[in-house]
DNA sequence: TATTGTTATACTCTATAACTATA
DNA sequence: TATAGTTATAGAGTATAACAATA
């Protein structure tokens, strides 16, 4: 493949994922502002600290301070003493907040799933393929 | 295909655009906040009302109001008298402002144009083929 | 009277700096 | 002395309500 045409496919493809990514958020609002799921969803399946949270985030600690108390706040997210270091917290999901995450997702897949609905067979076997390579990509 | 690997293409399609989505916008980093370089993105090729611009962002107009002051004080937009109706304004790109808008979509091309760097070509064609069809679904 | 855009005001999210507690 | 987290304060971005100008 030339250059030119990796290059294209880039400028594509980028575009393509963030019209996708921009429509859902418009789309399929949720209840809860978007900084805020997101911090619940790098919670999901395990605990971090505020610290390793609010880098995740790409935010500074005091932000992440904030959303944090008004999640655990809401009953989405519980935060207790660390076992071994007496300066750190231990975040993790609640029940609840699993709930409100899962109902999150459900309305975006949802909406992503009705857009996808007239594709052929084939058509959605490409897009499973390409979506492979993107989580393969992302892993580096 | 089942109902099932829809529902399960869907998640994940969405997951991988919003993910490509998200480091774009950590990683690519641009000199002006998002918002303002989606405001611009807008004005490609045409010229709007601050309204439509409004809309077009899903945002109040006030707040497109002080968007767009930003934008003119910073020399990227600008904004006149519309010719038939005394009520609206007419903004458009200047030369200033598709320069910059140009520099950001370089940087964020760059990098993800070395996302993909290590694909084949086999790999690329099904991405451009994914690129393709997200674009089709997305016009509806 | 309805519409377009701006101004007034308030709320949320963000950041840097200062502070407290622990290592 | 360094680190994790919080509190204090200030700066953007957003929204609703009120206003001015025009249709």
């Amino acid at each position: 493949m030339s250059n030119a045409s990796l290059t294209s496919l880039a400028n594509d493809l980028r575009h393509a994922c963030q019209r996708v990514s921009r429509r859902v958020r418009f789309e399929a609002t949720a209840e809860l502002p978007p900084h805020q799921v997101s911090a619940l969803w790098n919670l999901q399946h395990k605990t971090l600290t505020p610290g390793e949270l609010a880098e995740a985030e790409r935010v500074s600690a005091p932000s992440m301070t904030k959303t944090v108390n008004c999640l655990v706040e809401k009953g989405l997210v519980a935060r207790a003493d660390h076992p071994d270091d007496g300066r750190c917290k231990v975040l993790t999901l609640t029940p609840a907040g699993e709930t409100v995450l899962r109902e999150v997702g459900q309305v975006r897949n949802d909406w992503m799933a009705g857009l996808l609905q007239g594709l052929s067979k084939e058509e959605r076997a490409v897009l499973r393929q390409a979506t492979d390579l993107l989580n393969q990509v992302l892993e580096n």
